[in-house]
DNA sequence: CTCTTGCGGCTTTTT
DNA sequence: GCCGCAAGAG
């Protein structure tokens, strides 16, 4: 391996006594093994850079390191382009780089850390460089961005003026819609074809769709209203025009590129764009670690990175894992082994470590609940703090009983997934003022602010929307429109306040207590539990002044909402100790010493709603795979054999029994100590098994009624 | 026109 | 067990 000479464009570095060549001796190099090291000095002038890491095989490590090594060798952190899959995943990049920086060159810890602007997500990275380039591109540069919610509302809307709502057959739902709109573009296939492969049941709608999308385009355009996808396809088609293709490349020395197996199509091309020979960019990833498909990311992203250049990648693969103890990774190499199409080696490890994984099986829920609690308690008293331990599982819902029993003994914890703050009706209220203040063209904004006004419904705020929108100066047009009398004096208490949140130079976050201060009498009068969702908004306010600017706040909030809820029991404290609680999804890039992971039954993991296609199955075994090697000592997987359905086509609510998951084969079961719990030998458990052996024997003599 | 009440449909994961 | 939409009353 060669010593490289970085960048060759060589600008200033930006650390103040950074020496233009490596240390003579590279300390910090040396805490690396073989394969990290030669990820870590290769050579970005040569060809791009794939590093397949293995779950726990020190990615981020590696990846910091490289960032590190690039900057001590005189790269300037200005011009390094550091994408990651969370802005979470992007801070703890920055801070190790930093950490790793300073040892490198001796500084003391007083220094003030490296920055790395360019370090975030595609979409938040995007969405700061289209700001930067609106006007070039005929975007206006106080474009608002629409989450999730709001691309589906403005979708229905357009889906409502196009008449398509109230079709003779049932036209798809918005959310269906959506869904099928941000796969085309994510996926850059034409529209029939994504019809076909991933939504048959629509494929004759096709014609409307295009029509609809259309509308939904214009629409978006006319309301300076850029959605997720937008970001992403803006930039894509900026960096594909040769005007700005150059001008874009140049901007960086360094791309580098965490989780690119979770990429799509669309955000490859961004890639290329900005690097079409590949110089300067590195991707790291784990084909194994694949589970974000339905956001139409492909494992071909990462296959097929080392041949789309000339000469291919380099290739360099981690398998040692440092996370897990041995009988952890045998389990999850016994799971991932099943898997159809693989691409990585097992991992190895020398943890060694003597327990094997347990597999718990559990009476229903409610047990499953007591026992994971039980252990929880039992592992914190044998020192293993709350923040050390985690709970998983595949859908928001699952922890809802488990949630109730740590309430109830008194266990904090914060989950992670599922629900988001921003989705509380209240919360979108205030943001819509602040969104519509900021971009006043924004109709869904405003439609939601209006209709908020007792007084004030469809109808109205249609009109006022519309002589808004033909209006020169909107908001000239807001303050001067006429409501109708039932809702003057709302109306003009809103009109004050919107017109303070345009005055010239804006008052942040002052902003928002203004806004909640207006909005505080409609929260006391639409909702009951007002005082709760009054705690909500002050949180919010707490999180809107971290942000320099209304615009910044805005932007930032959308594309990287607190994920964390912990809302029945507040915030816990920062220094607090807590547990856990995190969908799969979201657990992505972490660790804990131990981890329980709920409902490991079919229908949970494989989730019911996956089950349609091979490539969906294989999807979630490494979802399972995932949550398994999240675990650095303990790990249990627990299988409740009768669990609650939500609304299963047609039968209602109900119990069903449930089998363990197809993924722990009896061959694959062989790894794990099997436990039951209760534990058979209690007068308790005595009890229930004659109940269950009860329930059993009714079965078998129904079935004699019929022979 | 707006507000209220009742019914039907639906629910994975997330930027 | 809940949310969004449709129809009826004020």
């Amino acid at each position: 391996m060669t010593v490289l000479a970085t960048s060759n464009k060589s600008s200033t570095p930006n650390i103040s006594n950074a020496p233009n060549r490596p240390p003579a001796s590279a300390d910090y190099l040396e805490s690396l093994n073989d394969e990290q090291r030669a990820a870590v000095e290769y050579d970005g002038q040569r060809g791009p850079l794939l590093v397949i890491a293995g779950a726990g095989s020190g990615k981020t490590k590696t990846l910091a390191h490289r960032v590190a090594h690039l900057t001590v060798n005189g790269a300037d952190p200005q011009r390094i382009l550091m994408l990651t899959f969370s802005r979470r995943a992007a801070a703890e990049m920055s801070r190790r780089v930093g950490l790793i920086v300073q040892q490198a060159i001796g500084a003391p810890a007083t220094q003030r850390p490296l920055h790395f602007p360019w370090a975030g997500t595609f979409h938040g990275i995007g969405a700061r460089l289209l700001r930067d380039y609106a006007e070039r591109i005929g975007l206006a540069p106080s474009f608002t961005i629409h989450d999730r919610a709001d691309s589906e509302d403005l979708l229905a809307l357009v889906r409502h003026d196009l008449k398509f709502s109230t079709t003779q057959k049932r036209f798809p739902t918005k959310g269906t819609c959506m869904t099928i709109y941000s796969r085309t573009v994510n996926s850059e296939q034409p529209l029939a074809e994504v019809l076909m492969r991933t939504f048959p049941w629509c494929a004759g709608w096709e014609t409307e769709l295009k029509q609809l999308f259309a509308r939904y385009v214009a629409a978006k355009q006319a309301q300076n209203i850029l959605d997720y996808d937008d970001l992403l396809l803006y930039w894509s088609q900026m960096a594909a025009e040769p005007a700005f293709a150059a001008e874009l490349g140049a901007r960086f020395d360094h791309v580098l590129v965490d989780e690119y197996q979770d990429t799509n199509r669309l955000q490859a091309s961004i890639l290329l764009a900005l690097k079409p020979d590949g110089r300067g960019l590195t991707v790291v990833g784990d084909d194994a670690q694949s589970i974000y498909s339905f956001r139409a990311a492909t494992v071909r992203n990462i296959l097929d990175f080392p041949i789309h250049f000339d000469p291919p990648a380099q290739v360099t693969t981690l398998e040692r894992n440092y996370r897990s103890t041995r009988p952890i990774l045998d389990a999850s190499n016994a799971v991932i082994d099943l898997a159809k199409e693989r691409f990585t080696k097992n991992l190895w490890t020398d943890r060694i470590g003597s327990a094997k994984p347990r597999l718990v099986t559990v009476r229903d829920e409610a047990d499953q609940a007591r026992y994971v609690a039980d252990g929880i308690l039992e592992m914190r008293e044998s020192g293993v703090p709350l923040k050390a331990q985690a709970v998983l599982f595949r859908t928001s819902s699952h922890s809802a009983a488990l949630e109730l029993e740590l309430i109830r003994r008194n266990i904090p914890f914060v989950k992670f997934g599922g629900l988001k703050f921003l989705e509380a009706a209240h919360i979108k209220d205030v943001l819509s003022a602040l969104r519509w203040a900021e971009n006043p063209r924004d109709r869904l904004a405003g439609f939601r602010v209006a209709t908020l006004l007792p007084g004030v419904g469809p109808v109205t705020a249609g009109k006022l929307l519309d002589t808004m929108e033909s209006a020169a100066n909107p908001v000239d047009a807001l303050i001067r429109f006429q409501m109708p009398n039932a809702a003057a004096g709302d109306w003009s208490a809103f009109v004050k306040h919107f017109a303070l949140l345009n005055r010239a130079e804006a008052v942040w976050p002052g902003d928002v207590e203004s806004t909640v201060e207006w909005y505080e009498s409609h929260l006391t009068r639409r909702y009951d539990d007002a005082a709760i969702r009054m705690g909500d908004l002050l949180q919010l306010q707490r999180i809107a002044a971290t942000y320099a600017t209304r615009e910044r706040f805005l932007t930032e909030i959308t594309l990287d909402p607190p994920e964390a809820t912990s809302d029945k029991s507040g915030v816990p404290h920062r220094d607090e100790d807590y547990l856990i609680l995190s969908t799969i999804h979201s657990a992505k890039g972490q660790e804990w010493r131990a981890v329980s992971l709920l409902n490991v039954v079919d229908g949970c993991i494989p989730s019911d709603m996956a089950t349609g296609s091979s490539a969906e199955i294989e999807e979630e075994r490494r979802l399972l795979y995932v949550a398994m090697t999240r675990a650095k000592e303990q790990l249990q997987l627990i299988v409740p054999q009768r669990f609650y359905v939500h609304q299963q086509a047609g039968f209602g609510d109900r119990h069903v029994y449930a089998s363990r998951s197809r993924f722990i084969s009896n061959t694959v079961a062989q790894f794990f100590e099997p436990t039951e719990w209760p534990h058979p030998d209690t007068a308790e458990a005595t009890a229930r098994q004659g109940q269950r052996a009860g329930s059993v024997d009714l079965a078998a003599k129904l079935k004699t009624m019929w022979t």
